[in-house]
RNA sequence: GGCAGGGUAGCUCAGGUGGUUAGAGCACGGCACUCAUAAUGCCGGGGUCGUGGGUUCGAGUCCCACCCCUGCUACCA
């Protein structure tokens, strides 16, 4: 079980602030970093930036600085969100960092090198709109305008590209797909890429002469010309670049266990970026997962689409690890959910104040008052046994056999919480401690409970760590709750912690600020 | 257009190979309890299972048609 782990998720694109979609992404991923530490994994998180290509450049030109001042300025921006959220990435790499352009440039050299018949000069030809600097399809055309620059002309040009043989990888990727099913999941969006196969391979561009905001490719044009290196050329080796390639570290963290990524980049890192490593003669990653979308107020967040929703209002509203669960347990992981915030007050009213902090609260309560705030021994009970059904569900879910289903990870836990407030209903302590002659009983009442909460905040950890760091620390859990692992975790004994309730876990008076 | 997935209580969703009164959570109503953040527990109301046909003793579950939604359909990222 115990391992290394080099998981990933996305670089995002430098051209606007974060919104909640890339949070999903990350918060996702982090819970995924998490899990894998509890259980032991030497873990190492990637994240990070994307911060050439023509829509930066613009940007940059708009608000009239550089475009380096200009990713900066954003790449800041996206740090302090992940710091706002918890998000404990161990690497932050950024696409105009010198030894990513010096890396990328190696891998594309090294394709060449290893595969030199996989590049090759051809001229594209299509109409040229100069405001977008972008050839412009059929659908983007009206009346022979470009629909976004409908004063301008559009310019029949040609330009002659370097292309990389994408159609060479068909069979190479179909056996990839069918040698290794849990190459790509969820099984939906593998089936989108198994569609996409069968109908054969295009090769791509990944040069553009007009492109100055980029990686320069690394092979000169016939005419003499070196151009700039597509986005996506220099983005997916992030992944590569940041072990350090082409030092020879590389090797001690290559391949990657786990991209995680958005579902409509599936087609890059199933299909261009395997064909990519196998031209360069390199290990693939083990796997990739495609996660699904948040949508908010019935419509999508789309990088473009102006967002309504600010993610440092949400995270306002209850603190970062309330929206981290929300996120998780609303949104499925493997597809696509809603984001509204009488949803998210009702489930942080129903969920994290009424069921999980009451049940802290009121069981840490009757320690305090029954036995001097320190846990009394107990057997196992019931309800030990019954928590260890739902225990092997919640590690189904996040342990990657099935994928990385954590909504379901958290309903198993809430099935736990569920059962804890049944079981002090039906003990009632409350009853015992008047009874002298049941003192035994209460003692193993209360035992059991501090033990099940024990459990929950090593569980959630991955979902809220500051919440589960504070519950560890009002059981009077030893050491730091992070440092807890599954493999002990039935066996987990609360004897002689010193309680001590504090604030209210989920206080239900919304925070003025996180 | 093609391919794929889906339309089940107000909301979000479960419902292998067809079989007694269709389930869960949240929301809503009643009761109980008092340890607790007026929290919790128990009980309950609520659905002609997208539409119309068909197969069958019997279909949410199979077949056909239709309507609607979503994704993919390759070089913005």
């Amino acid at each position: 079980m115990a391992g290394r782990f080099y998981v990933t998720t996305a670089i995002d694109y430098a051209n606007g602030d974060p919104h909640i979609g890339h949070a999903y992404e990350k918060i996702g991923a982090d819970v995924i970093a998490r899990y894998r530490r509890l259980a032991g994994d030497d873990v190492h998180f990637l994240t990070g930036m994307d911060e050439h290509g023509q829509k930066v450049a613009q940007a940059a030109a708009e608000r009239g600085i550089a475009p380096q001042a200009f990713v900066d300025d954003i790449a800041g921006r996206f740090q302090a969100m992940w710091k706002a959220l918890d998000i404990s990435y161990d690497q932050f790499i950024r696409t105009t960092d010198p030894a990513h352009k010096a890396g990328a440039r190696a891998l594309i050299k090294r394709i060449h090198d290893s595969s030199p018949d996989d590049f090759y000069e051809r001229t594209y030809e299509g109409w040229y709109c100069v405001g977008c600097e972008l050839f412009k399809r059929e659908n983007e055309i009206a009346d022979g305008k470009c629909v976004l620059h409908p004063t301008r002309e559009l310019q029949w040009t040609e330009e002659r590209n370097w292309f990389f043989r994408l159609s060479r990888y068909g069979d190479f990727l179909k056996r990839l797909f069918a040698e290794r099913p849990d190459f790509l999941q969820p099984e939906a969006r593998r089936n989108e890429m198994l569609g996409l196969l069968a109908e054969g391979a295009e090769d791509i561009s990944i040069t553009r002469s007009r492109l100055a905001w980029a990686i320069p490719f690394p092979i000169a044009s016939s005419g003499g010309e070196t151009q700039g290196t597509w986005v996506w050329f220099d983005a997916l080796p992030n992944y590569l670049t940041a072990t350090g390639y082409p030092d020879r570290s590389w090797r001690e963290r290559w391949p990657a266990d786990l991209h995680v990524i958005g579902k409509d980049i599936t087609r890059l890192h199933a299909i261009v970026w395997p064909a990519m490593l196998q031209a360069a003669e390199l290990p693939l990653p083990r796997r990739v997962w495609a996660h699904g979308f948040v949508n908010f107020a019935g419509e999508r967040l789309s990088k473009s689409a102006g967002a309504k929703l600010d993610v440092a209002e949400a995270i306002a509203r209850y603190g970062a690890d309330a929206l981290r669960y929300f996120l998780l347990r609303e949104v499925p992981f493997d597809a696509d959910g809603n984001f509204s915030w009488e949803r998210f007050d009702e489930r942080y009213t129903a969920d994290l104040a009424n069921a999980l902090g009451n049940l802290a609260s009121r069981s840490i309560a009757m320690v305090e008052r029954y036995r001097g705030a320190i846990v009394p021994p107990g057997p196992r009970t019931a309800l030990d046994d019954a928590d260890a059904v739902d225990l092997a569900a919640y590690h189904a879910a996040l342990d990657g056999s099935r994928g990385y289903l954590h909504h379901e990870a958290l309903q198993a836990v809430w099935r736990m919480v569920a059962r804890g407030n049944e079981y002090v209903d039906h003990q009632a302590p409350w009853k015992q401690a008047r009874d002298p002659a049941l003192a035994a009983a209460l003692d193993e009442t209360l035992a059991s409970l501090m033990r099940q909460l024990a459990r929950f905040a090593v569980l959630l950890q991955p979902f809220m760590p500051g919440k589960a760091a504070a519950l560890w620390r009002q059981l009077g859990g030893p050491g730091d709750v992070a440092a807890q692992r599954f493999a002990d975790l039935m066996a987990l004994d609360a004897t002689a912690w010193h309680v001590a309730k504090g604030d209210s876990l989920f206080p239900k008076e919304r925070a003025a600020t996180s």
